[in-house]
DNA sequence: GCCTGTGAATCCATTCACAGCT
DNA sequence: AGCTGTGAATGGATTCACAGGC
């Protein structure tokens, strides 16, 4: 199904946004997009789309553009985003609590199975959505017998990289880490960092540079 | 004390990083820093670090090193991270609550100084921040008055460019957007959008096809 | 005529390798 | 000797432009 080996990252970053409204046509029964509609939505250029596009297989119809409904099967079924995922989370302040809860995930297919934290306070707790937090000490076993694959980590920064190893450790082949401590794996695992005091930086800098014009 | 106009996206993104393992050095005591330990405290190359650096001045000594607490300050100038934000946030579900909450926002000068919402059963609450939530309705006149600069979207995608437009019209200037639905704006202000659904699919991705291989 | 798929050309970022300073 | 700063070389990704099929 796949053609070969290397595909840019960028690449598969943009399958996901190009999902987006995909999945927003499809309900509002608009069965044909071209690369040009699909990479306005997008804001991206149609080559882009289609080179996109075609390092996975020929998906459109010259002359006449892409099935929207088979287009986004195909895009789902290269990002393996068709299936369930078992995750849990670790570290429930209020960015964990905030994300365990969110029904976007669970309708996206990655389901929450545990919850971990170290606070004595917390361990012990039930959650709105029925998860009962559990000492980190148990992450380990759970990790094993409930078959997580994926780990999140919202602890602060200083434990991150810690507790991902133990995540790993116990057989979880992926992190996302939401924490400013820019967590490292070996190859066996990937890591996502999404710092998003980061971003607010980027923000900062292109503010502050069109101030200084004014000024 | 920028030297010229173009400078990469990425180098932008990576002087964030460098500040990170910079200001725990600075509280151990570390006052010299090479370019190869900083770059591999931050998992890039050495070469990668001096030529950002470079982009904005000569901060280094040959033959030294960079001064730890020099470096920081020169950073935190350029991203204009060393002067308080005046935020805004929309959308106070539970993870718009997580962000207003949290203290590193707080730390880093990052200032929320009001909530907004559109459900009745939220407006008027007080959060434990001490904002109390308003109604959108308000915002035009808060933005203003307040002299919002950054504004956050944590409401449901379907919402996010009419509220990003609503902000960016009453004045602020930039908008950092949490939903699944890409933002876009006038030339004037910049966004940046984190859907973390998004790096949820690129593990996806990888450990797809990683387990391809075994089957 | 229209729109995809794709080699070729271009653009951009990273790495190399070394000159220059301490 | 050690480490920065930087032109030159390399490696990737995006855009161009058009051939190929509807």
């Amino acid at each position: 199904m796949i053609k070969d080996s290397k595909i840019p990252a960028p690449t598969i970053e943009r399958l996901a946004l190009y999902s987006r409204p995909l999945e927003n046509l499809l309900k509002s029964g608009t069965d044909l997009i071209s690369s040009e509609k699909l990479a306005y939505l997008c804001d991206v250029s149609s080559a882009q789309v289609r080179k996109d596009l075609a390092y996975f297989g020929e998906f459109g119809i010259r002359g006449v553009g892409y099935n929207t409904e088979a287009l986004l099967n195909e895009i789902k079924n290269i990002l393996a985003t068709n299936r369930e995922w078992t995750l849990c989370i670790v570290g429930m302040g209020n960015l964990g609590s905030a994300i365990v809860e969110n029904e976007n995930f669970k309708k996206m297919g990655y389901k929450f199975v545990a919850a971990f934290d170290v606070d004595p306070e917390k361990i012990g707790k039930t959650l709105p959505c029925g998860l009962i937090i559990e000492s980190l000490s148990k992450a380990g076993k759970l990790v094993q017998s409930l078959h997580i694959e994926i780990g999140v980590v919202t602890t602060p920064p200083s434990g991150a990289q810690k507790v991902s190893d133990l995540l790993m450790d116990a057989g979880v082949k992926a992190i996302l880490n939401f924490t400013s401590f820019q967590v490292s794996a070996p190859a066996c695992c990937v890591v996502e960092n999404v710092d998003f005091t980061m971003k607010l930086e980027n923000l900062a800098y292109h503010l502050g540079r069109s101030q200084s014009f004014i000024s």
